[in-house]
DNA sequence: TCTGCCATGTAACAAGTTACATGATTGA
DNA sequence: TCAATCATGTAACTTGTTACATGGCAGA
C-alpha cells in the first residue's frame, strides 16, 4: 500500500524520495507514514515496475538527488486500486490495549497514563487545526472551494481532526468514570473493612471524588 | 506487543492458543488482532522466557489441548509493561488514504466508496453496541459496577464505540459535502461553458444538488 | 458425506522498525 | 565548531499476512 501512497503524492507532483518522506506523517498526509528505509528500495522497485520514471536533479548548492514522476501505467494502477472496496480494518490501538488491564496498575498509575496520553492527542489537534487553518487562508473558505484536490484534501483532513477530538473525549470519560467508580468502591471497601473483611483490588490511591 | 496483549488475557484465565485467537479481534478484545500462526510461535517463545508455563490438557471428545498460565515472572512484566507511557501512534487508514486522491475518480465511485464503508462501520458498531449490551446484562447497571476487571473492559469498549460512531458521522458529512461540492462545480462548469471554456475535473458523474 | 468447529503447526513472503553509514552545505 | 537540514542508501531484525498441512469429532 505504500506504493499508492507514493503515487497518490508523485500525481500531485514529481518528488524526490527525502521529499517523499517528509510528507508523510506530516503537512496534509498525516493519515499515512513510511521511514526513508522503506521509500528508497519502494521507489527503484516501482521504477522497475514502470509505475515511475526517475530523473536526477543536480543543484549547485545541494546534494543531487533523484526525482520521481508517475507514469501513465502508474496512474492506471493508482486509478484501479481507488476504486477497489477495502476491506474495514482492525483496531490495534496500544493505549487502549493498556486500559483494557488497568485493574493490574493503581489508580494513580491509570489516571496518569490517561491524562498523558490525552495531552498528547490534544498537541496533535492543535497541528491539525493549524493545518487547516492554513489550508482556509490558501483558499478563502473551503466550503466554497471548487478544488478536487483542495477538496479532498480538507476531507481526509476533517477525518483525522473528528479522530483526535474523540480520543481526546473519551480520555476525560474516562477519567470521570475513575473517579466515580473509586468513591464507590471506596465506600463498599470502607463498608467492608466495618464488617471486618479486607478488599484486595488496587484500585485506589487516588483521591476519592465527593461523595 | 502481542506477548502483552496475550499475557493480559492470560492475567484473567489460563487458556490455549486456539482460545486466545478466538478473543482477538472479537468478544471484548476488539482492539486488537492475530492469526494463529503469529499466537502459536508467540507462546512457546514466552514459554522459553518463562513468561507462561504450558500443561497439556486431554479431553475424551477432543483433541488434547495446550493450555498456557502467565507466571509471577510474566505478570512482573505485564505490570511494567502497563505503566510505560506508550508513545502516540501514527494514523495508518486506507479508506482515508483513498479518500485523499478521490479527485482521481468519478463522483460516483467515491460516494459508492463512502456509503460502503459507512455500512461496514456501522455493522461494526451493532456488534460493539450488542457486547455492551451483554456486558451490561450480566452486571447490572455498568455505572455501578464494583469489578475493576468489568470496569476497565467496559471503557476500552466505550473506545471502540466512540470509533466507529465518529467513522460513521465522518463518511455521513464527507458525502453530504461532496453533494454541495457538486452542485457549486456544475454550477461554475456551467458558467464556464457559458463562456465556451472547457472544464476538465472529473467531479461529475454524480446528479447535482437542487441549486 | 460434507460442513463446521476444535486444535496446532510450518513456510514463504510482505511490511515495518532501528541502526549503521556517508557526505555536503548553511547558519548560529 | 557544532548542529541542523539536505540527500540516499544498506543490513539486521521484528511483525504481520497468506497459504499449506493435518486430523478428529459432531451434527445435518
Amino acid at each position: 500500500m505504500l506504493a499508492f501512497a507514493i503515487l497518490e503524492l508523485l500525481h500531485r507532483k514529481p518528488l524526490s524520495g527525502y521529499e517523499l518522506k517528509k510528507r508523510f506523517g506530516g503537512s496534509i498526509v498525516f493519515f499515512w507514514k513510511a521511514n526513508h528505509s522503506q521509500i528508497y528500495p519502494q521507489l527503484r522497485r516501482m521504477e522497475e515496475d514502470g509505475l515511475v520514471v526517475s530523473s536526477r536533479v543536480t543543484h549547485q548548492w545541494r546534494p543531487t538527488k533523484r526525482v520521481y514522476a508517475i507514469t501513465p501505467k502508474g496512474e492506471q494502477m493508482l486509478r484501479a486500486w481507488l476504486v477497489e472496496k477495502p476491506k474495514i480494518q482492525a483496531v490495534k490501538d496500544e493505549m487502549i490495549l493498556k486500559a483494557f488491564a488497568f485493574n493490574l496498575i493503581s489508580a494513580d498509575e491509570a489516571a496518569s497514563q490517561l491524562t498523558h496520553h490525552q495531552k498528547l492527542h490534544e498537541q496533535r489537534l492543535d497541528v491539525y487545526l493549524k493545518t487547516r487553518r492554513q489550508l482556509e487562508q490558501r483558499h478563502r473558505d473551503l466550503a466554497e472551494t471548487t478544488d478536487p484536490i483542495v477538496f479532498w484534501n480538507a476531507i481526509a483532513l476533517e477525518h483525522c481532526i473528528s479522530f483526535e477530538r474523540m480520543y481526546i473525549e473519551w480520555c476525560k470519560w474516562a477519567l470521570a468514570r475513575q473517579n466515580e467508580f473509586l468513591s464507590r468502591t471506596a465506600a463498599s471497601a470502607n463498608a467492608k473493612k466495618a464488617e471486618g473483611s479486607a478488599s484486595d483490588n488496587r484500585m485506589t490511591g487516588l483521591g476519592s471524588a465527593e461523595p
